[in-house]
RNA sequence: CGGAGUGUAGCGCAGUCUGGUAGCGCACCUGGUUUGGGACCAGGGGGUCGAAGGUUCGAGUCCUUUCACUCCGACCA
């Protein structure tokens, strides 16, 4: 391709709405084109060639894998989503809308749903399966707040697969099938990565995995062990129970006065008491279908944190919002002295199950200004369940090293679904005794877009992107320094046609610009390696840069083919 | 959803306080010179000043309403 003929708008200025390097650098080398803020971006000819290469390396790996690609319909009948059950439950991030005949539709964010509908229809039989059906294809998910350039894009490109089994056995058999040609996959593709637990979020189902693409700039936090393989979102994240060294409390039941004593740093205080002996009462609001709502109060350990998707998955509520004090007040609660033991009529009550059987505690006393001192929280009144946030230096649950934090892109993520989804939908088939059953599903997913973003995050310097061999846009990039010395550029000519006709991709750069023009671009643009043939084939020779670390050897002129042929093949 | 901020040429911004011909840099077009680190000279094109309403002889600027976007937060009572 010649560069001169290619449209890549590469600017000197950074547009003031970009911090993150990867949208910088997506941006200023002419990739993207930013469709009015909010999360949209266009794909000019260099981003739509990495997006390809990544695509295929994509399809690559899971062809090999014996997945078959399929493209689904984008636009999907609200009914679907009716009979699923996600209708209301996936929220406001499902843009719903009517035709002209006031019919409801969604766009879709994933597609099981429609998968599902398509194997209904055309699976009826246990010879058919196992099945694993894949799709690369736009989501459109109405992000609260979309940033970060392709990072959390509104529209996006997202590979989603969705297998199809007789059992739980033969669908766990294909998750991990999965997760070995995820790992290809992000290794193909030049990233460091981390396989973690995680939380299954709106999409539902048991077990499931991410693919964490390691970076300062991520927006997830994961818990990684310093001794073992374990790592896990902190999401999702255990740990081996933790223990106190501090003596409890040996104080007696009975109701304390504590005027203005509302945080546990007071509190701790004010008894001398390790916060570990304290019970920390958060107050929330449970969202649920059809806009049901209650108060709903956490209790944990005051040496711990709430960790609000284990505290939303309790409760099995569609999000939980903050309370404010009116509310509490409405609801016979006091900020600040709230107690799981002697809650209001009708407030419901979760406990952590580090307090299960705790004894000594000291709580609120649901009541202004009072507390109460040694309560023990007893095993049969409560529910209890994990909804503590891991933090760092605690103990590892696999092998009692310590844990620690880190962030994370996740670029991938896998799951178990089971029969979510083919039972409300009737994806039903039939067995060897002719008898119906629901096929068990696993779904898999991998943001396909946002893998650019996570590519450049991972491989940039200051200068600009670095490619990955396997993400590129261009294998080689050939610069004429001057296109009015007539040598130089007949080398050039000569070099690119016939790397070109070798099955090299090349970007050859025969534009009427100064040499410090082009180099930056090079630089901006990130191509893995260069053959700049320049002022120094006065003396015959030219040279080969290599983008990582800007290494540049001198070549003799009439090797130059045979030299780069040796590099990249 | 809460808080803060910004909307003026494709991009980055000044002008708004104190109303009076719409500006600068980059990019773009024409001609010329230049060619190893984002060249220079000369000439040129491009604007519903986010939108609507109001005040005024006159509004980018003042008033009202509204929309959009950006940033921070949305969890420990």
């Amino acid at each position: 391709m010649r560069f001169s003929t290619l449209l890549v708008p590469t600017t000197k200025e950074t547009p003031n709405d970009a911090t993150l390097a990867s949208h910088i650098f997506l941006l200023r080398g002419g990739f993207i084109q930013s469709v009015g803020g909010s999360g949209l971006y266009n794909f000019l000819p260099l981003g739509k060639r990495v997006l390809d290469k990544v695509r295929n390396v994509v399809k690559d790996e899971l062809d090999a894998a014996g997945c078959q690609e399929v493209s689904l319909s984008f636009v999907t009948p609200a009914s679907l989503w009716e009979e699923s059950g996600r209708y209301e439950k996936y929220g406001k991030e499902l843009l719903r809308f009517k035709d002209r005949k006031e019919n409801e539709f969604v766009l879709g964010p994933t597609h099981e749903e429609m998968m599902v509908n398509l194997v209904r229809q055309s699976v009826k039989s246990y010879k058919q399966l196992p099945l694993n059906l894949y799709q690369i294809n736009l989501k459109f998910r109405d992000e609260i707040r979309p940033r970060f350039g392709l990072m959390r894009g509104r529209e996006f490109l997202m590979k989603d697969g969705y297998s199809f089994h007789t059992d739980e056995a033969d669908m766990k058999r294909e998750f991990d099938l999965m997760e070995e040609t995820y790992k290809k996959i992000f290794t193909r593709l030049g990233l460091e990565f981390r396989v973690v637990e995680a939380d299954s979020g709106a999409i539902g189902g048991s077990g499931s995995k991410e693919f964490m693409v390691l970076a300062d700039s991520g927006e997830d936090t994961i818990v990684i062990c310093d001794a073992c393989d374990y790592g896990a979102n902190i999401e999702a994240a255990t740990r081996k129970e933790k223990a106190c060294d501090a003596p409890a409390p040996t104080l007696p039941s009975e109701k304390v006065h504590t005027p203005d004593i509302t945080t546990m740093e007071a509190l701790s205080e004010y008894f001398n008491v390790n916060p570990y002996y304290l019970v920390k009462t958060v107050a929330m609001r449970a969202l649920y279908d059809e806009g049901k709502s209650e108060i709903v109060l956490f209790a944990l350990r005051g040496s711990d944190e709430l960790q609000e998707v284990k505290a939303c998955n309790a409760v099995d509520a569609n999000d939980l919002v903050e309370v404010n004090e009116e509310e509490l007040s409405e609801a016979g609660l006091v900020a600040g002295f709230m107690s799981p033991i002697g809650a209001p009529k009708g407030v419901r009550v979760v406990v952590d199950n580090t307090l299960k059987g705790a004894s000594g505690m000291i709580c609120g006393a649901n009541e202004k200004d009072y507390h109460t001192t040694g309560n023990t929280i007893d095993e049969e009144s409560f529910d209890f369940y994990d909804i503590v946030a891991v933090q760092e230096g605690d103990m590892c649950p696999k092998c009692g090293g310590t844990l620690r934090y880190t962030k994370g892109i996740e670029a991938g993520h896998i799951f178990q679904l089971g029969t979510r989804y083919s039972e409300p939908l009737g994806c039903t088939f039939l067995d060897e005794n002719g008898k119906a059953k629901p096929m068990v599903m696993g779904t898999y997913g991998i943001g396909v877009s946002r893998l650019l973003a996570a590519i450049i995050e991972q491989h940039h310097d200051e200068k600009g992107c670095i490619w990955t061999k396997e993400s590129a846009p261009f294998d080689l990039y050939v610069m004429v320094s001057n296109v009015k010395d007539e040598a130089q550029l007949a080398l050039g000519e000569k070099v690119y046609e016939a790397l070109k006709r070798k099955g090299i991709d090349v970007l050859f750069d025969d534009r009427k610009d100064r040499f410090g023009a082009k180099m930056k671009d090079y630089e901006l643009i990130g191509v893995p390696h260069a053959v700049i043939i320049g002022k120094k084939l006065a003396e015959g020779m030219v040279e080969f840069v290599t983008r990582e670390g800007m290494e540049k050897e001198e070549v003799p002129a009439e090797e130059i083919i045979a030299f780069v042929e040796e590099k990249l093949c």
